[in-house]
DNA sequence: ACCTGAACACCGTTCAAGT
DNA sequence: ACCTGAACACCGTTCAAGT
């Protein structure tokens, strides 16, 4: 009851007073935001395997037990930093505008989380897979939805398509992100591939990969990427102007 | 140059009568392969964390360091694994008939990726985003690329739409044997998401959401699979009928 | 009430010592 | 020539002991 009361004083302080010190929710509020800023410095800095629970405790000068008071475990730890990319990629795409194109508003969400991919490799490889049910993925799902609805598809057509375009999009930046964040030297072993193993294959047994050796050098996961986006896109245009429901295309 | 011709002689023998003893060649792929085997039993029955060189060396009744002297390190076995899943997916997309259309082709190698992908989840997202450089994974290159030339792509956008292809379905199946191999419990936080989180989200802040909360939950993955991997092979149908090079479509 | 650090049960990998 | 197991430098996580 004591307690009860001066946890209750704390936040009214705050309340009235904003420069007034934080009561102990926004104290750790605060903290848990300072521990996903050093993973995201550790992990950008050591890759992804050095982001460990004793050396973000270095990072942040504490005892590394201290973070098991502000995450369950590390597993919740990946979780917010997940929602904090989550949110990178709301603040990227900033207002969706009333008439914009559904497409278009798809192509830039898409856009913006590459963006994130190509910023922090490590951290993308570690949390990409991941449903934080956050409230920054909230957002993002009713702003991804949103757009699919927009496109006339039947309920369960629009979601078909939303989790294709959702799945796809955050299957290929993890899978660049993780080339992108291999220890150097693996990343060097599975990089250099195509010119190490496949321009040496003999000809008779592998006619066609050696034909096409210049261009699978040279293709970038970037328009990889956009090909599959672009792809997705017109997959679920294409469903919504056959099923042609609501607005066939007026 | 007495061990040379120790060697030699064993595989002439070896070559002359197949029951007599292998080589020690033989015997070392012998025994590569049996580490290999166990890797799969050990991954799908503990799961992808407990796949460790000491566990499989317990697994195989021998001391893990001797896994060092097959493998070079973890990563090399791994890739002998990955090696191995490419090999089941060959064996099982079995021959391709001369006529047979070049979507077929490719529709039956994506179903076969994924039936590796719904066998072995955990070594599917321990393996699924390396490149192995092994003769499997040649030969299964070779054999998709020739169905994409046989689209009649020029060169370079067949070459996109191949690598599109399998960046595609690779991060597809990832990403469903991830989520088929978490720890039970976090695998249960990750997918009643949609139920536990979203179906409780304020209407007027997500209305979409909200609303289509129903076709969210009962979407499966493979459904999504599917919808993508016919979205990418239609792009690149539309590429090759816009950009017509040798062969049109007649 | 909060923090500390020792401790537990693991990793991947190396290497001197045995046979 | 081959195998063994101790050892090194790490993990995530817990908990008794301190302040």
């Amino acid at each position: 009851m004591a307690k009860k009361t001066a946890t209750t004083a704390a936040a009214q302080r705050s309340g009235d007073d904003t420069a007034a010190q934080p009561s102990r929710r926004e104290r750790r509020e605060l903290r848990r935001e300072a521990a996903v800023n050093a993973a995201f410095q550790l992990a950008e800095r050591e890759g992804a395997a050095g982001l460990s629970m004793r050396r973000l405790g270095q990072e942040l000068d504490v005892d590394a037990t201290i973070l098991y008071r502000l995450f369950r475990d590390k597993d919740e730890l990946l979780l917010a930093v997940a929602e904090r990319t989550i949110r990178m990629i709301l603040d990227d795409i900033a207002e969706v505008p009333e008439e914009e194109p559904w497409q278009q508003t798809l192509r830039r969400i898409a856009e913006s989380t590459w963006l994130v991919q190509t910023r922090y490799p490590a951290i993308t490889s570690l949390t990409f897979a991941r449903t934080t049910g956050g409230p920054a993925e909230q957002r993002l799902v009713e702003l991804i939805l949103t757009a699919f609805t927009r496109s006339g598809l039947a309920p369960d057509r629009a979601v078909l398509h939303y989790r294709t375009y959702v799945d796809t999009t955050l299957g290929l930046c993890a899978h660049a992100a993780a080339l992108g964040s291999l220890d150097p030297e693996v990343r060097e072993k599975d990089g250099t591939t195509w010119t190490r193993i496949y321009a040496r294959l003999p000809e008779t047994a592998y006619p066609v990969t050696r034909t096409y050796i210049d261009e699978l050098s040279s293709v970038t996961p970037k328009a990889i990427y956009d090909t599959a986006v672009d792809a997705v896109l017109f997959a679920a245009e294409r469903a919504a102007a056959q099923g042609g429901t609501c607005r066939p295309q007026a």
